[in-house]
RNA sequence: CGGGGUUUAGCGCAGUUGGUAGCGCGCUACGUUCGGGACGUAGAGGUCGCAAGUUCGAAUCUUGUAACCCCGACCA
């Protein structure tokens, strides 16, 4: 019983950090802020990577690479993007150390400082749009659909493993368009593209959004979100896509000949999604057992566990195994099979357990003798006895079950704790027992200011779908065009 | 950057009135086990965060200092 999670309805958070120590996902590292993502959770990044990387290229995306250092004259050309990032910047001032004179390491070489500063990128914007400047010319350049795999540092307070991490991985699509409506409508098509990711991959519902003033990219128009709800009560933003409008063209002076012959400023969309995703994932799904995993982003989705009292059963279920995980295969349904004769059964389950892995098959000599495999789900915890013959079949409709099932379970849940409030009084009241809120708002950040000192909640979006019904805003009593989400957020 | 806490073996912790360090887990070897987190035996493993000071003697007392964690303000 060495593995224990804090339960979580003793401390939600601890749950958290607990599960992902203990599944092996991350850990802390000698930097302070930064983690070390060990190898099960970067595979779990790494499903997300490819699956993402295949739904860009589909979109017509193309990936490229621009320099983790960005000169720091690049990030004061657009005002209220430097704004919003200078406050937690790294910044490289030397080139190189020198043995301490007194012996004693290394120290700074003072003779060594950059004649410019280099800002370690919080985001690519600067370094992307002065290099666009270069591409593009003409129409006949446009649009760039361009997406970047990529570190990026913000140099945070507080940091938790995925959630806040002072350096985190993440994609970035930086593109460029001739038109207004093409790049508006870039920054929809991708906000799609992570909601489709989101519900059909994670297994999370998302709310598809528009960001209020106060909540914007910091150098967007318009910044749209999916908004995710965790199992606290608590709202995380999952991914957001933003309209820039031509503020990155005027801020590095991109512009293109139009079909007119006339000087145009281009138009550009960013958008991205990050290792946050990976809390998400963990804070949707799992239990006090461990990581629940959807079967579309397990590292694995089966694990195999023999039963065995000496070296000749194992032989005999190896043997049996063998054809199963053939069969497996030719379904595409990912394995592993766990013959490590330095753990027990027992152990094994309550690990894989931990790790989330979706079906467990446990198989020992009185199987081989009845035909048969025990067959265990992480969602439900359910086990059963089944016939072998024709496992990879039902294997495969299990899976479907389980990825179906868990998102099923994540949105009864959101349902159960989203409701409309109509009066602030109310409002004190209902924020604190956690959820989604849909409540009118006069559409003005000082309202949405107020609500954020007096409660700590903020509007997580105004959605794009849904009751478009319009009322009168619960704190000033002004006209309100529909409903927002207010939330308390991670 | 405010408020609180921690720092002793890989991890989690104990260490009394100051006398030169211990427990659990993990680890190594061998054996018995193996259908829900096995057990026995024998081992390995520590500049007690760092630096001064008090003392015959400091994990323990004093001062300074650093790192980390939690709670707030800021943020994906």
């Amino acid at each position: 019983m060495a593995k224990e999670l804090t339960p979580r309805s003793e401390n939600y958070s601890q749950w958290y950090n607990d599960l992902v120590v203990k599944a092996d996902l991350a850990e802390g590292s000698a930097v302070r802020g930064c983690m070390v993502i060990k190898p099960y959770g970067y595979a779990i990044w790494e499903k997300i990577q490819h699956e993402l990387d295949r739904m860009f290229k589909e979109t017509g995306h193309v990936n490229a690479y621009f320099p983790l250092f960005i000169p720091k004259s690049f990030l004061s050309k657009e005002a209220d993007h430097v704004e919003g990032f200078a406050k937690e910047c790294a910044v490289v001032t030397h080139y190189r150390l020198k043995t301490n004179p007194d012996g004693s390491g290394v120290v700074v070489d003072p003779d060594a400082k950059l004649e410019e500063e280099l800002i370690v990128r919080p985001t690519s914007e600067t370094i992307i749009w002065s290099t666009y400047k270069n591409w593009i010319h003409s129409y006949r350049d446009l649009p760039i659909l361009c997406n970047q795999w990529a570190n990026v540092v913000r140099w945070e307070m507080r940091t938790r493993l995925f959630l806040r991490t002072a350096e985190f991985l993440w994609q970035e699509g930086h593109t460029a368009h001739a038109t207004r409506e093409e790049a508006e409508k870039e920054a929809k098509k991708m906000l799609n593209v992570y909601a489709d990711f989101a519900e059909n991959f994670m297994a999370i519902p998302v709310i598809k959004g528009v960001k209020s003033a106060n909540e914007r990219f910091a150098g967007a128009l318009e910044t749209y979100c999916i908004e995710a709800l965790m199992q606290d009560g608590k709202a995380l933003q999952a991914g957001t896509s933003h309209f820039l409008g031509q503020n990155f063209a005027k801020a590095f002076d991109v512009t293109f000949l139009n079909k007119e012959n006339k000087q145009e400023l281009v138009w550009a969309t960013s958008w991205g999604v990050s290792t946050r995703l990976m809390g998400a994932l963990i804070m949707s799904h799992s239990d006090d057992d461990g990581l629940i995993l959807p079967p579309n982003l397990a590292p694995y989705q089966v694990v195999i566990v023999p039963i065995y009292k000496n070296e000749e059963q194992l032989a005999t279920i190896d043997a049996t195994v063998a054809e199963i995980t053939q069969a497996l295969k030719a379904q595409g349904i990912t394995f592993k099979y766990d013959n490590a004769d330095n753990k027990r059964p027992g152990f094994k389950f309550a690990d894989y357990e931990l790790k989330g892995v979706p079906v467990r098959l446990a198989i020992g000599a009185r199987d081989i003798e009845n035909g048969t495999i025990e067959v265990f789900r992480r969602d439900t915890k359910e086990k059963e006895t089944v016939s072998i013959n024709g496992i990879e079949n039902y294997v495969k409709e299990l899976l479907a079950d389980i990825q179906k099932n868990i998102f099923k379970k994540a949105l009864d849940y959101r349902k159960s704790v989203t409701r409309n409030v109509d009066t602030y009084d109310e409002f004190k009241v209902e924020i604190e027992k956690g959820g989604l809120l849909l409540c009118h708002w006069d559409g003005t950040p000082e309202t949405e200011e107020k609500i954020k000192e007096e409660t700590k909640a903020t509007i997580r979006c105004i959605p794009l779908e849904g009751d478009k019904t319009p009322g009168f805003c619960m704190v000033t009593g002004k006209p309100s065009k529909q409903r927002v989400v207010f939330a308390r957020a991670y």
